[in-house]
DNA sequence: GACCCATGCAGAAACGTGCCTGCTAATCGG
DNA sequence: CCGATTAGCAGGCACGTTTCTGCATGGGTC
């Protein structure tokens, strides 16, 4: 009996909630909620009276009062595979930098938010995934046979990926370049270039881009008749990169022409040449794939594939969102990006032309 | 009267309610919330059981009403400075991606998740900052008076900033570098080498990470009698960055020794000094602040400062925590990490030892 | 003047969980 | 054998919002 005087028990103090405003503006909790979003049918001057009262109050509304009533969180899972003990490799590559920077801005720009998330998840109480209302999510590279996806899908999330989905694992929609017309567009342009034994620098995990660009490559040797050359190393590991192109580089069915399937092999690759005296492009053609700028302004510049990771991050946040929303039903729920192959000077044999002039000091070239 | 049977009414289908558990496995809400979450006093035998039919309706607790009746979302902010049109500069320096990544990881140790969040919050309701319940945020170099830590703040939420905030912007801790010993360090370090006049490429920014490094740049110079010899450039301009290099070295005082400020600063002070034929490190020592490996295998490898990006992001989110739990009352607020000059080739006049072997082809050396 | 409809707003039922309160039966000390 | 304690569990309120339903009121139309 003594209770009901109590206006506000619980609630953290500090915190005004929607009575508070109700109560202050002099009219009911229904129309300070159809006020504020700009539903029901409320003459502007009641609209603007409360708007200001809620205002005056600090009134914040309670994100997850909304996100139990309305079922929508405004949060999309973002998550990636992970190697070994390090937690994940995000941004490890500029790749993946750039691929959730285009991810998280495209996001923004629709009102959602990306949430980071480990790719494993443990059936525990205490997992991360447990506690946060999603409404989608983002897979970049999802294995074989994803647990997470599964699970999401089983729940009735939409799920998109970066990265065609191999197998029957099921996703709402999936973008992704194709790794397969790239790589042999590559290898052509090496070909072109005057390349007769090109070789490859490859990695030992098994995601869906590894395979299929050293599958490309093989076909192409096949189709060429140009014996394979190639070395693997484990992607993660920094170390291995250099060891790996040196490797490659001591064959004694040395190659002509490399390509690097990962970020860091441009630059391993053109340390490995000057330790084995070996001049690029003069010697040794030299193309990685890469989102790195800093391949712009190497000596030589090296020429890199672009993967193009801004419109991947930004294609499947826009798919995802639209299937959050309903909008895509009927529209094809896959899409290829093209990739883009930046030619600089350490894969053509003609330099297009010499630095401006700048007189070298010591052993004038 | 007739409505009491309907088992569930508005939920979605296929999503299991704590309400579905009880009823299936014959018991209250309150013993399968207390079997879950291991509160109460429950034998193991009800305890058991209740977990096994709730995995077999495949129940998942809904994070919103948990949050909404908790108070805890689990979720962190993660926010950074933006810089002109562009959304942010998100991991557009290795910095940030290091540091982001860090700070994922430590949250998800810790059960927390990360959401990224822009740094404006424009004051509508669509704005994300509204959507989203968060326990506490982490702010990248908040700005002098920032909105977003000042109404964090005032809501009671615990906010930790990388970078100490500047004049009476209100954190409950910060994490930094010294930056100023940094650069004196370094400094020092350059003069030993041998360099007479050292020059600065810092940026137009006005973020405490600039203005301390170049002060500190400008106390060294009155410390030793040089003349600051110095080029400014707006730092999220990548294009800039070379042209300021340039401008750097073809001042009629030019250095003998450049000091970068941000991550590019290397490849384009190298790249500059080429065009003039400069030597490095014969005719110009070279440092630059940076997280990249890429140094490490330039021509020469390029001495780097590292901030300890992972260190600052781990302490960042740890004290965070800590302030959301409530564990770290008394202790220090404040969090000082020490940086690292990690000396390679570029900043030693003499080379600690040839490269191995490995016969220079053409024009020999 | 009776009917109808549009307008402007209030009441109240959910959304799904956590936890405080309380009730019953079993154990225990004396 | 009896009161006191405790284990084991159920009832029900509250978190703060959205939204369905409904009740007045007023101005039109026949």
């Amino acid at each position: 009996m003594s209770r009901t005087e109590t206006p506000r028990r619980g609630s953290r103090p500090g915190r005004a909630g929607i009575r508070d405003v109700a109560a202050a503006a002099g009219v009911s909790i229904t129309t300070v909620s159809d006020a504020l979003n700009g539903k029901g049918r409320l003459p502007d001057a009641t609209r603007s009276h409360v708007r200001e009262v809620a205002d005056r109050l600090g009134y914040r509304p309670s994100a997850a009062a909304r996100t139990l009533r309305t079922g929508k969180s405004g949060l999309i899972g973002l998550t990636v595979t992970t190697y070994g003990d390090e937690p994940f490799t995000f941004t490890e590559f500029a790749y993946f930098a750039e691929m959730a920077r285009a991810a998280t801005s495209a996001a923004l720009a629709r009102g959602y938010a990306l949430v980071i998330l480990p790719a494993s998840s443990r059936h525990s109480p205490f997992d991360v995934w447990q506690n946060v209302a999603l409404d989608g999510t983002v897979v970049i590279d999802p294995s074989d046979d994803d647990q997470v996806v599964t699970e999401l899908m089983r729940q009735g999330l939409p799920v998109v990926s970066d990265g065609r989905p191999s197998g029957d694992l099921p996703v709402t929609a999936w973008v992704d370049n194709d790794h397969e017309a790239a790589v042999l567009e590559l290898l052509d342009h090496l070909a072109d270039a005057g390349a007769r034994r090109i070789g490859l620098l490859t990695g030992t995990t098994t995601d869906t881009y590894t395979r299929l660009s050293t599958t490309a490559y093989l076909r192409w040797c096949e189709r060429v008749g140009q014996d394979p050359v190639y070395e693997s190393y484990p992607a993660h590991d920094p170390c291995a990169g250099a060891v790996a192109a040196d490797r490659l580089l001591a064959r004694p069915d040395r190659p002509d022409a490399v390509y690097g399937l990962f970020d860091p092999n441009g630059t391993d690759l053109l340390a490995a040449a000057r330790r084995y005296g070996l001049r690029v492009p003069e010697d040794l053609l030299l193309v990685c794939c890469s989102e790195s700028t800093v391949y712009a302004s190497t000596e030589p510049p090296i020429t890199t594939l672009s993967l193009k990771p801004r419109r991947i991050g930004t294609a499947v946040v826009q798919l995802l969102i639209d299937a959050i929303e309903g909008l895509n039903t009927g529209q094809p729920v896959e899409q290829v990006i093209p990739t883009e192959l930046i030619i600089r000077t350490s894969s053509q044999r003609r330099p297009p032309r010499t630095t401006v002039s700048a007189p070298r000091s010591p052993s004038g070239d």
